[in-house]
DNA sequence: TTCCCCACCCATTGG
DNA sequence: GGGTGGGGAA
């Protein structure tokens, strides 16, 4: 994909704005609100605002600070404000918010007691240290999960609640449990000098807001203030940027409230709404043309978008010609559709001349792809899968990491732990156990307890073997000697001698099955730390550690020339644009998603996500559904999104995929496939595997009417001593189990749709 | 002590 | 379908 307006407009002139463009690059005194819709120009009205700011105004490019959601879009901001500028510009400030507030904290964190190294704990690491903590508070991890822990926990960084003032506000046993259990997490997270994700905005923030010093200190550097995404940004992101801009009010915020899909992590929508509010002189500039898509693509989402209540109506309109209708698709299982997919991509490629790496296929939850992976390697399609099993979360990856965290920053308990016995050096979990509560008992790191195991009235010698002592020992003289080399030698080096004083690479030779790819994966590793650019060996590697913390899985994502199909999901495809995109799983269910169908706020988010989906798209826009769907291992049935209800048919065409696949070639096809069209296959599925109940019976497929919920389908029958328990997805009320014999449901005859779409088919798939 | 296998539990979206 | 944790065997 290209960046967000990379259609022929020249980007070296700022002749080439928009009169709406030049106003929102050129109004540089006091606060701007950029509402920008999809497509708008974005991007290329951020880069000539800094290139106006540095080139015309003269500003020194360190005072300028602009903040994007993601490492790439910083990465790609930077080039271009660079290309504009003629050169490179160093001192420009462009990152996300949580790689600012880390730097913030490399720099000034000892005044709250953070040492430079601190680590930088992800997920994993949360919950195996959550983990650790309700074992010792003697919770039953069963009952409270570690992550649903977390969650309240991050609920509360969020709000600004430290666990201090958390306690007085528990209202129930599992907030108790929190509560404690936050208090601890806090206590462990110091000790072993790390912070988590949150921990990179709130200590921050805290920092500047209690510091006036400081404060006036960045006030002072940052004079322009760039804000992107702004519509995803959270309660402390606002903080700290409304502490950023105090005195000089300089902030440009840039946002849609359209494309706010992030309210689960916490971002407020409100924020771009309420930004009015806290700078009443704020000037408002709304950029409305579209410059990326048809007109049919965005007349088509802005109706869908249209049926959310709490939007601003900024209506988006585009001189772009018309181009094809929207084609909607229904395959019979996943499958299916990945081949439906697969068949059309191919097409666009030898027939319309698309470049692979031009189409997207975007799925709401990451499972799908994995149908979709199957399709591109049967038809030896080169693809490329955005997050799924991340590079940085593959175990060998994740070892060496933990490798140079304890080397950077030794009280990392829960990177030493990873290690300590990778490979088996005769540390037993039981010596682990040991260790920990030792180190816990005594209120420090672990590695502080176990580094000087050779003293002869060390307490840990008593209670451990000698051989474990002396394994331990020699693990700490690892540590020692590679800490010492760590301030001498570049990253890759120090990765080098890790991997042979550490036996990890001999671990990785010996591997039979999966030694080769592991070991490219290190290699790949090892080569990310050839563009480092800190001044000293140890400042390399903290860089190094902390990219590897912070990067996100469009961060690493493939090059243009590369050529490959773009598998991603509908969160992280916001920002990219595509000429061809094809939107899979649109079903009630998964888009919207079953987790997302109780609330209306949730159901506009999902509205919002099926609009940023639409929206990424040039010229050529698929929606799919696939009638059954595998989850869990088991198939269900499900109905048609709401959002293809939503779209005028008059941008629509319907190909009704079943009867085009009896007239395809396939290459091999489990017998699973039978030919026949969808309506007959749901009759066919109606005498189900399922034990028949007693009184009416019911099947997986079969569409019913309740009294209370209305229109629904039933995803699954189970049979409950005579009783069948009924699941149902309905259409408004989303998912219930209703018992067959009560429910008083009542079935009703498919009734066939028009079938207006053979006809007008520009040949889909059918070739 | 280590490794392997099986059972069980889980799954929206992500920096 | 897949990851993890526990238990049993080598």
């Amino acid at each position: 994909m290209t960046s967000a307006d990379s259609r022929p407009t020249p980007d070296s002139l700022a002749s080439t704005l928009t009169e709406r463009q030049r106003e929102a690059v050129e109004y540089t005194d006091g606060p701007l609100l950029i509402v920008a819709g999809p497509g708008s120009g974005k991007t290329r009205v951020m880069s000539h605002r800094i290139a106006y700011l540095i080139g015309e105004l003269d500003i020194p490019a360190w005072q300028v600070l602009a903040v994007t959601f993601t490492n790439k879009a910083a990465r790609e901001l930077r080039e271009r404000c660079e290309r504009l500028l003629g050169g490179d510009v160093p001192d420009l400030q462009v990152r996300t918010f949580h790689s600012w507030g880390s730097q913030v904290l490399r720099r000034e964190g000892g005044r709250v007691g953070l040492e430079p190294g601190f680590s930088i704990y992800d997920d994993d690491d949360q919950i195996r240290l959550m983990r650790q903590i309700l074992d010792q508070l003697k919770v039953d991890t069963k009952r409270y999960a570690p992550r649903a822990i977390l969650g309240i926990i991050s609920d509360a960084k969020n709000i600004l609640l430290d666990a201090q003032h958390f306690e007085p506000s528990v209202g129930s046993y599992f907030e108790e449990i929190a509560s404690r259990a936050y208090e601890l997490y806090e206590k462990r997270l110091r000790e072993a000098n790390a912070v988590d994700f949150d921990d990179l905005l709130l200590i921050t923030h805290r920092l500047l807001d209690s510091n006036i010093d400081l404060l006036e200190t960045y006030q002072r550097r940052y004079k322009h203030l760039l804000i992107d995404e702004f519509q995803d940004t959270n309660p402390i992101q606002l903080g700290l940027a409304r502490l950023l801009a105090g005195g000089h009010e300089n902030i440009c915020v840039v946002g849609d409230p359209n494309q706010s899909i992030y309210s689960w992590r916490h971002a407020d929508p409100k924020n771009m709404l309420d930004f009015k509010k806290f700078y009443p002189n704020a000037k408002i500039v709304a950029l409305d043309q579209n410059y990326r898509s048809t007109q049919t693509i965005i007349e088509a989402s802005a109706a869908v978008i249209g049926n959310n209540q709490g939007r601003i109506p900024a209506e988006l309109w585009t001189e772009n010609p018309k181009g094809s209708p929207i084609v909607i698709a229904e395959a019979y299982t996943e499958e299916e559709e990945a081949d439906l997919v697969l068949q059309e991509v191919m097409r666009l490629r030898d027939e319309d001349n698309v470049d692979l790496n031009e189409i997207a296929v975007m799925y709401r939850i990451n499972a799908q792809s994995r149908a979709l992976e199957v399709a591109c390697n049967r038809h030896s399609l080169p693809y490329q899968l955005v997050g799924g099993l991340k590079f940085y979360e593959r175990r060998e990856i994740r070892d060496m990491i933990a490798y140079l965290r304890v080397v950077a920053n030794p009280p990392d308990d829960i990177a030493l732990e990873r290690i300590i016995n990778q490979p088996a050096r005769g540390i037993s979990a039981k010596s682990i156990d040991a260790i920990r509560s030792a180190a816990r008992g005594l209120g420090t790191s672990e590695w502080e307890l176990i580094s000087d195991i050779e003293e002869p009235g060390h307490e840990l010698r008593s209670a451990l073997n000698k051989r474990a002592v002396n394994s331990i020992s020699a693990f700490v003289d690892m540590i020692k000697f590679l800490a010492d080399r760590s301030h001498q030698v570049s990253v890759t080096e120090l990765i080098d001698v890790t991997l042979e004083r550490s036996g990890y690479k001999r671990l990785i030779q010996e591997d039979q099955d999966r030694g080769d790819e592991r070991w490219d994966n290190i290699l790949e590793l090892r080569g990310t730390a050839n563009h480092l650019a800190g001044t000293s060996p140890r400042e390399e590697l903290l860089e190094f550690l902390e990219d590897a913390a912070l990067v996100s899985a469009v961060d690493t994502m493939a090059d243009d020339e590369e050529g490959l199909l773009t598998l991603i999901t509908l969160h992280q495809a916001k920002g990219l644009e595509y000429d061809a995109v094809f939107m899979v799983g649109m079903e009630e269910g998964m888009l919207p998603h079953i987790r997302a169908m109780e609330s209306a706020e949730d159901l506009e988010e999902e509205r919002r996500l099926c609009y940023v989906g639409m929206t990424r798209a040039k010229r050529h826009l698929y929606m799919l559904r696939a009638f059954r769907r595998s989850f869990r291992g088991m198939s269900g049935a499900s109905l048609p999104s709401r959002f293809l209800d939503e779209l005028p048919e008059e941008f629509t065409v319907r190909e009704n995929s079943i009867r085009t696949s009896s007239s395809r070639p396939r290459a091999r096809q489990p017998e699973s496939t039978v030919k026949t069209p969808m309506q007959v296959r749901a009759k066919l599925a109606a005498p189900s595997p399922v034990p028949a109940g007693p009184k009416t019976s019911y099947a997986p497929g079969e569409q019913v009417t309740h009294e209370k919920f209305g229109e629904g389908i039933i995803i699954a029958v189970d049979d409950d001593r005579g009783d069948q328990m009924i699941t149902v997805i309905f259409k408004t009320a989303g998912q219930k189990m209703l018992s067959a014999e009560y429910a008083n449901l009542t079935k009703v005859e498919k009734v066939k749709k028009p079938s207006k779409m053979r006809s007008q088919v520009d040949g889909f798939v059918d070739t």
